[in-house]
DNA sequence: CTTGATCCTCTAACCGCTAGAGGTTGTAGG
DNA sequence: CCTACAACCTCTAGCGGTTAGAGGATCAAG
């Protein structure tokens, strides 16, 4: 299990730019070189970037991946702080889709403007003056 | 009624460098200048910035604001194109929610896990291995 | 006429990648 | 062993939508 960088990004679905970019800010450590400089990857790197993967579709930033990460490697340590960060995205997350949801109301209220000239199109006037609006504030 | 950069910053909640930005890329026609080169607006710019402002915060793209722009300029027109770009925004905001409710679901059941050491952490388990998870993709 | 707030341009940073140029290395077949 | 070519390397720059800061000019009030 000697892989090269194509290898590990056909197995985790991670594009070769983006591992390179992983590696440049310390997400991935560096790994093994052939004497030509190339990278060599074993089954470590290859648990390592999944999990940094699946943390990535799940919306966590780098800067919380990388704390992630930290709290993974140390098996006997309570997971309080990995409760945490994980709550906090939890929050973020239903916040933002408080706000699309806001967003989406307001929206289906100006598409039910339909077929009128521009001088007497809601959604214009929505836009032009938000006292029209009930939207608040992102 | 000849207002500074400031003065319209102001009046309109953008950031003066955000002003200077959308300038430069032709969302706001460049002002008239003083003497010393400093920009001076009228009634107009402010209408045209606020129209901007609300679009940004109801989440369109600065490029579908462009459109939006020029189609609220000629008011003898048909609305069907506004309806259309506002409609295929909505559909994204729709889309938006969808997936971040499914992965709120997820994040939900994840911080059911409390308190445990890290080893038996189900956080950790479901961001070490995807199989763990109800999460498809976003 | 001086002060000090505000303005100017230019450059670079933010996030999380992605793309391309231009050159080198690895590997399979002949 | 040699060639061909895929895959790799580094480096730089770009995306969107701002925001920040340096270093210097200008405006308006007193």
């Amino acid at each position: 299990m000697n892989l090269a960088i194509g290898d590990l990004s056909r197995r985790t679905g991670v594009k070769i730019p983006t591992i390179r970019y992983y590696e440049q800010i310390g997400l991935l450590p560096s790994p093994a070189r052939t004497e030509g400089q190339q990278r060599r990857y074993g089954p470590a790197e290859v648990r390592r970037l999944n999990f940094i993967r699946h943390a990535r579709e799940l919306g966590f930033e780098v800067d919380a991946i990388r704390q992630l990460l930290g709290l993974a490697d140390d098996p006997d340590r309570c997971c309080g702080e990995v409760h945490d960060i994980t709550k906090a995205h939890l929050d973020e997350v239903k916040d933002k889709i408080a706000r699309l949801t806001a967003l989406r109301d307001e929206l289906e209220a100006m598409v039910a403007c339909d077929n009128r000239r521009i001088s007497e199109c809601r959604i214009i006037e929505v836009l032009a003056d938000h006292g029209e609006c009930q939207h608040q504030q992102h």
